[in-house]
RNA sequence: GGUGGGAUUCCCGAGUGGCUAAAGGGGGCAGACUGUAAAUCUGCUGGCACUGCCUUCGAUGGUUCGAAUCCAUCUCCCACCA
């Protein structure tokens, strides 16, 4: 099976320019592909993540990423899937993302000169004059037919500015200079982005006149549940889950994918457990034991983000709280889950709460709850434990007043829970 | 530039002087049921030192015992006209 094959298993495609022609290219030489990411936040999310992993897979195969940071782009933002326009960024901001967005993408890309190549398009278009852009690249533009295109026919409805407008220009013009600069054919981009990257590859065949290029793109589908309809939910409740520990702690992160609604795994697990064959994904999915294939989807999608000795002390931690769903590993698999020893690796997630706080009357549960990140404010630790969400130890929080005093942590700590999926220990210090 | 319409709590959207921390829906959270899933049912869903207090309805100022609601100015959006 080749790359082009394994792509297609593992649903990373939707559409393409020419499949064959696609095929052909990655199977006999070097391929140099790109893909854009929008420096818009400071971290990324599981949302961007399914392009990173097409290209993980293409850089195993030998081929050659461009990981392009649009620098320039953000300060427009894209109105694919907008119903209104982007914020704009300063460009200190914008270069400040970038910086870790490339630390975040270096764990699942080599990013060193000669694997790879980190570019930036601001670096292209801060010297590109509006003259020489109109009439090189705006010339062999319709607007009749960017018009007809349907991310731009539904913000016109509510309206969409001439900078907006263009924004698909500038991302032709992108792989179009990196053509030329790095000899870059394919780009690679999620299902809304075909309009835009389409525009490119026309762009550069129109720029070359007779000596037609090969130039191609690909987008990846849309996560969607096949048993409802929607959307994969990128979030846990309403936050977004980010691959930066500080913002979504390891354990969450597992947990989000361990949380999976059941007829995702065999998609998730093809395309996110992407160290398992995908003949092995295929079959944990059909395997039976539906909770052991999020087991081991959620530790190899936390394996990969986090690195294997947190992806361990996630699945223990949290194997050890709800149980394991096959202690006994009669599952066959390749993937290391097999060797985590969970008694050595368990960690529970924890808060450290002081002495002193626990002396002099005492420390209102609620404010440990807000302490211990296990609710946004008291007045939701209040209902929590109005709810009868919250507990201490074996002991049920009734009273949303309570008081906890050194004496309910025998031995320096508890566990306070808040709701069956939430909890922390609780270390007096 | 002109005329008209609009800005409400996370989102959509009601509300046009006190009964409004603000209908309804979505989303979210929790409880029950389960498999740490989905579906379903129930409760909750601004903050705090929580039977009370404080802050919120684009911004500022005003009228009033009392304003999301009335008036003035400003900002931004939308539609039509030029």
């Amino acid at each position: 099976m080749n790359v082009f094959q394994e792509l297609k298993r593992r649903n990373f495609l939707y559409q393409a320019t020419d499949e064959a022609a696609i095929e052909k290219k990655l199977s006999t030489e070097k391929v140099v592909y790109y893909a854009g990411f929008d420096p818009t936040g400071s971290s990324l999310h599981v949302g961007h993540l399914l392009p990173v992993m097409a290209m993980r897979l293409l850089q195993k195969a030998g081929h050659v990423p461009i990981v392009l940071v649009g620098g320039a782009t953000a300060q427009i933002g894209d109105p694919s899937g907008r119903s209104s326009a982007r914020v704009m960024l300063t460009k200190e901001m914008v270069a400040e993302n970038a910086a870790s967005l490339k630390h975040q993408l270096s764990r699942f890309l080599s990013l060193e000169e000669g694997k790879s190549h980190f570019v930036d398009n601001n670096d292209w278009f801060k010297e590109l004059m509006l003259l020489d852009f109109l009439r090189d690249i705006g010339s062999r533009f319709s607007v009749n037919r960017m018009l007809a295109q349907e991310s731009v026919k539904q913000r016109l409805e509510n309206g969409l500015s001439y900078l907006e407008f263009t924004y698909s220009l500038l991302q032709g013009y992108d792989f179009l200079h990196l053509h030329r600069a790095y000899n870059c054919t394919l780009e690679i981009g999620g299902q809304d982005q075909w309009g835009n990257m389409v525009a490119g590859t026309e762009l550069i065949r129109r720029m070359s006149g007779e000596s037609s290029p090969e130039v191609h793109c690909l987008t990846i589908p849309l996560l969607m549940n096949p048993a409802t309809g929607q959307k994969f939910g990128k979030s846990i409740g309403g936050a977004s889950v980010w691959l930066d520990p500080e913002r979504t702690n390891v354990f969450d992160y597992y947990q989000f994918w361990r949380n999976c609604d059941d007829g995702m795994i065999a998609d998730l697990l093809k395309k996110f457990a992407l160290d398992l064959p995908v003949e092995e994904a295929e079959a944990l999915a059909a395997c039976g034991n539906i909770n052991r294939a999020k087991e081991i989807l959620a530790y190899e999608a936390t394996k990969l983000a986090h690195g294997e000795a947190e992806a361990a002390k996630a699945f223990a931690a949290a194997g050890s709280k709800f149980g394991f769903a096959d202690p006994q590993k009669l599952i066959p698999t390749t993937s290391t889950i097999l060797k985590v020893d969970v008694a050595a690796v368990a960690e529970v997630p924890s808060a450290v709460c002081l002495r002193s706080q626990l002396e002099n009357g005492g420390l209102r549960v609620a404010n440990l709850m807000v302490d211990a990140a296990l609710a946004g404010s008291t007045s939701e630790a209040r209902r929590l434990i109005q709810g009868g969400a919250v507990s201490l130890g074996d002991r049920k929080i009734c009273d949303p007043s309570a008081v906890l005093k050194p004496e309910d942590f025998p031995g320096g700590e508890a566990m306070l829970r808040a709701g069956k999926k939430k909890f922390k220990k609780i270390i007096v210090q």
